[in-house]
DNA sequence: TATTTCTCTTGCAATATGCAAGCATATGGC
DNA sequence: GCCATATGCTTGCATATTGCAAGAGAAATA
């Protein structure tokens, strides 16, 4: 058995959102792919939340589906397997960056230094740039030691 | 037995922002009360996706613990209750509508019209005034009508 | 006073999650 | 080539969450 998945959860834009990548757990792996260069299996079963290996096997494998994710063979590696964000992942990333703004603000214990917001405020499209390039460089560096 | 809740989810953003809201049916409140005028247990109970009255009951009291929604006795009818959007709920609306245009490009059944996410990009600023002005007029119609 | 409206609560079956173990494929060392 | 290891999953089962139907309690309405 598995997946009726995101069954007619379409049409409405908040409907949709919510039915492809609103859980916590999609969430959170939004976070390690578009802002902590993570992009394997075993990168997202290390962050600290801890998240159990089938679920997060069935969340990839939604996230694929949905096209927010690219499954490839690593590169470096045939036995690995990595995920990359696509443009629509990568979309996301303002959405995300001002959800975390939004955190930063509310959360009493936040760990995000005073800078991050700060620096999204004075300049919100050079931020968002800066986490585009950031996610160029993790990709570009998987490809370039895969040739060596 | 009851709500650990969002047990030590704080510190990272993201991760708090999970906690706090990162469900689809704490989505789709969200965009009842910030987008669509709705204030009452019955008005979201309506909403066409179909939420169960015991998780309703539960998002409206987690979301209240949040601060994100304000229970009041509803002042035109006293055995009715309002959850009023705080200003940590509104200050979500950037973030959602983001989201939303977000949907209605990568969405091939979106139902939103072309025309939303073309204002929304021509000037976000306006456009999010426009909605924080409409979560006004409905609040102050509630405590006008109650004054009749 | 009786009925209706409205916001929940409760009981129970179905589904999803978390955890530990195991499996499959590829790699790397001999 | 052969075996140990690394990596990405799958499976089984206990627990937790959800969905559904019914109903309780407080206030409005007739």
């Amino acid at each position: 058995m598995a997946k009726p998945r995101t069954l007619n959860w379409q049409g409405c834009p908040t409907r949709y959102a919510a039915g492809t990548f609103g859980d916590k757990w999609c969430f959170l792996i939004l976070r390690d792919v578009l802002l902590h260069g993570k992009r394997t299996y075993s990168d997202f079963l290390n962050s600290p939340e801890g998240i159990s290996t089938n679920i997060l096997a069935d969340r990839l494998s939604r996230l694929e589906d949905a096209a927010i994710l690219d499954r490839q063979v690593d590169p470096r590696k045939a036995s690995r397997v990595c995920y990359f964000p696509t443009r629509k992942a990568r979309d996301l990333l303002p959405s995300l960056i001002g959800i975390m703004v939004w955190s930063t603000q509310y959360d009493e214990h936040t760990e995000a230094p005073e800078s991050f917001a700060k620096a999204y405020r004075a300049d919100p499209v050079e931020t968002i740039a800066w986490y585009e390039a950031q996610i160029d460089r993790v990709d570009a560096e998987i490809f370039s030691e895969a040739e060596q």
